[in-house]
DNA sequence: TCGATTTACTTTACCGGTTAAGTTACTTAT
DNA sequence: ATAAGTAACTTAACCGGTAAAGTAAATCGA
């Protein structure tokens, strides 16, 4: 249980001052040939290592980001934390990661936690259940940038970065309309979040391009669970009738459906159909496999915390800016045409 | 961009010492109530967050733990990893989560950064490349407690938690047994990485209690991940024949098998028959689940931080301690019985 | 009534680094 | 010969906190 070696501890044993010891581990020039390679051999030695507190409480900036997520069990997010711990990786910053577990206090206190830490900047994707949007604010008054990503808080001044929500799910129910569906239900996300919101605006879009209405009695909206797709399908089961088809608001809710009319004795697809929005790196392997969007997760990871570098080192305050990633269609077999099985 | 508010400046504002308004926020009972109110109302007013840096340069201990995984997109680590979070939080401690990317040099320099940043202790599951231990050997020697978890470096006196991996992979083997098969081969992974010497030597006991061996040409060694499933069947393929079922090192292993065949038209179950160590969300969804091993990821993630924390309010050296967790057989439907389909 | 407490602070020192501003001996240019 | 540089260090000061020791005024006890 030795303390870690000080650049004293070095100083003393070597009978110069702790400031040419740090100045010869950083090679300055102004220390001379021999005391340098002494020192360096010692710290060799002694397995020095600089504590990195010290450093950065004198530095002006700590090359530490600050990652806020609501969850990590989660496709969408882990791929996208993947891909912001690597390109903050090579640029030599490190992430500290918190996890809000999709409640909205312990996020704002693992908010302060980083602000406390003095990160450079942060990266936030909120609760299912933010509504509060003070901390934010406060975050960015206090001068530390900001980009939120996937789950954002628009119109409020903030730096977003966020897949196409509406169009994707515009494009992905068009694709549905051109094969002759005409009957729609959603089981969606609660509407004070943004991605639910944009989806279910996308999914309307499309179907009033087409003259198209959903039933009232075909939609339901509650969380973004594969729990959530199980009690969507049930509700809808109450009703006299069910759409030709359900546009589910993510995957889990749509693996929810699948599994519960599995259950149910409804085949998926014949007698219902199926698409979502979002994807799995399993979903080619299941029977059916579900007819979907890919969300490009690493490609919006990375574009965060890319802004995010660029607000550090340019440090004017960033103007509003909301930045829409395209999505693409994923083509499974539960969105085959009105009736068809697989 | 105002800098942050500091002690000082609240104490030049109020007219007394730092050292005041640093005992008034922290309730000492050696200031006045009326000073202690107004210091309590200006850190309010000017948005006033302590310097966490500071702080822990001056602490004996930081509260925070280093955790260092290989990967966070891989059902077993990042169910562990949220535990570990979810733990952590409860008793007060932070994370610092570093990936190395099933990268021993990355793995070795995060180590460093980590106890550069000096944190109380480190969780680490390994790399699957990690051969060098002097780096974990230095840790433990410079007094930084450490608990390796799941993919663990045994007989070099660390603490390591785990899943029984040798008895899981006996039992299930045993079961394939069981059910008729005597024909067996094995996609494992390096040797080095003491899970998948565990998995190898269960497979092995299992088959020899029964007076069995495996063909040397059926076993093949390589990496833990869907690739090399697939390169692995494909060396198995450039043999004569093929063994009646595989044991797989990994779920993900499993699927590269599972896609690899349906590429090739290797009937499974049926062709050839799968069992594998590990499990996802997903798999009762998987046409066809594959029958393998559920690790309870949770449990070692908190037990693992349960562990570390014993050891960092305890602060004697801690003698070598292997905890090995049972596992349990998940049956599915890739090992119903030699040449039998679903 | 005077030393002993108590109250409410302040001063000093330290955590382990970094930067800026000296200092000293040795060269070099003129 | 002497001002001016330069090489190789050292000292002082700071980053923003915390702990320990010091101090002055008010209160208390016998």
């Amino acid at each position: 249980m030795s303390k870690p070696v000080t650049l004293q501890d070095m100083a003393n044993r070597l009978g110069i001052s702790k400031v040419s010891v740090s100045k010869a581990l950083r090679g300055q020039a102004d220390i001379g040939k021999v005391t340098t390679e002494k020192v360096l051999a010692l710290a060799q030695e002694l397995g020095y290592r600089p504590n990195i507190l010290a450093q950065k409480l004198s530095a002006k900036h700590t090359r530490t980001i600050g990652l806020v997520v609501p969850k990590i069990a989660h496709h969408f997010l882990t791929q996208a934390i993947d891909a912001i711990y690597i390109s903050a990786n090579e640029q030599n910053y490190e992430i500290v990661m918190m996890v809000s577990e999709e409640n909205a206090e312990l996020e704002r206190k693992h908010i302060e936690t980083l602000l406390s830490m003095r990160v450079d900047g942060l990266l936030i994707s909120v609760t299912e259940k933010t509504i509060e949007t003070d901390i934010f604010h406060q975050v960015v008054d206090s001068g530390t940038p900001l980009v939120f990503f996937d789950r954002v808080i628009e119109g409020q001044g903030f730096v977003c970065i966020r897949s196409a929500d509406e169009q994707g799910a515009a494009d992905l129910v068009e694709c549905a309309i051109n094969k002759g569906y005409s009957s729609f239900g959603h089981i969606g996300g609660y509407q004070q979040v943004s991605i639910s919101k944009h989806r279910y605006h996308g999914f309307l879009r499309a179907l009033d391009a087409h003259g198209l209405k959903p039933a009232e009695k075909h939609l339901v909206f509650g969380g973004f669970s594969r729990s959530d797709g199980i009690s969507g399908l049930d509700k809808l089961l109450e009703q006299d009738s069910l759409p030709e088809i359900i546009f589910a608001v993510t995957y889990p809710v749509a693996l929810g459906i699948l599994l519960r009319s599995r259950e149910l004795g409804i085949r998926i697809p014949g007698d219902l159909d199926l698409v979502c929005f979002g994807n799995s790196e399993y979903n080619n392997l299941i029977t059916p496999s579900v007819t979907g969007i890919n969300q490009p997760a690493a490609e919006i990871g990375t574009l965060a915390l890319t802004h995010l570098l660029q607000q550090i080192e340019n440090p004017e305050k960033a103007p509003e800016l909301n930045i829409i990633v395209p999505v693409e269609i994923n083509q499974g077999r539960t969105c085959m045409g009105p009736g068809k099985k697989a």
